[in-house]
DNA sequence: ATTGTTGCAAAGAATTTGCAGACCG
DNA sequence: CGGTCTGCAAATTCTTTGCAACAAT
């Protein structure tokens, strides 16, 4: 995983490591600040932080989720799993995965339009079966 | 429409009838950018117009659309076409609708997880004819 | 040795808050 | 009139940039 990484350039750095390990650890997407938390606040810069997870998304290893208010929570893309979405609890930030993708015939729609290159975002917002 | 905001307690404004206005006639969700400068820069203070679009978006007149990015752009609720879904374009930000709304599986899935009370967020994101 | 990476300081962008005066109903 | 709304200034919060020292390959 590291090795992606590398085939783009990048470099394998100890802060890298850590901060791999994290989001490895992490069932969920995590806040940037979750992030931050996790790795110790004072050991890790949050430039180096945003560095990082900018470079990882360019690498595709990582992937963007976003809460109902439009913030973004990273998530290590699992390729065993493949493309999925989430359902996140609006209340606790609760966050489960939701396997099947069905948007084919929405990309369809899209492409009678004369999009091509498609890509889509898709989170489901809702109360968790604690917070009700 | 105006008539929604009264009834949230709310009061009509020369300020905010124009802001109506500036997103009747849009044909498409509007960055609060583009609302600022529709309006003139010179003569709609952007801290009022935050504060119009919460007001607004608390009203439930107004919907939010998020691009690629996560950035919000704004759409009035026009309750004749109803729920739908967007694309957009990542190039150069053209917006067209999408009218079927599909997402009955997922809202399945999710309630099995335990969630109620859903809601969703769902755009897809391609290049348009003209980009390409 | 070369080139990417890190931390610190500082700049920049986006959004929010406090408050006094203006305005709707 | 009473309670909102508005504009201005200023504070926050979030994210990016510049740069010199440092480290990976």
């Amino acid at each position: 995983m590291l090795e992606a990484l590398r085939e783009h350039g990048m470099r394998i750095t100890a802060t890298r490591k850590r901060l791999v390990s994290v989001l490895f650890e992490a069932a969920t997407p995590l806040s940037v600040e979750a992030i931050h938390r996790k790795l110790g606040r004072n050991t890790f810069d949050l430039v180096t932080l945003y560095r990082c997870l900018g470079a990882f998304e360019e690498a595709s290893v990582l992937q963007v989720v976003r809460d109902e208010q439009g913030k973004a929570l990273y998530e290590m893309i699992d390729t065993a799993h493949g493309h999925h979405h989430h359902v996140i609890c609006r209340k606790c930030g609760k966050i489960d995965c939701l396997d099947a993708c069905m948007i084919g015939p929405f990309e369809d729609a899209a492409r009678k339009l004369g999009y091509e290159d498609l890509s889509h975002r898709l989170e489901l917002y809702g109360l968790c079966a604690g917070c009700r």
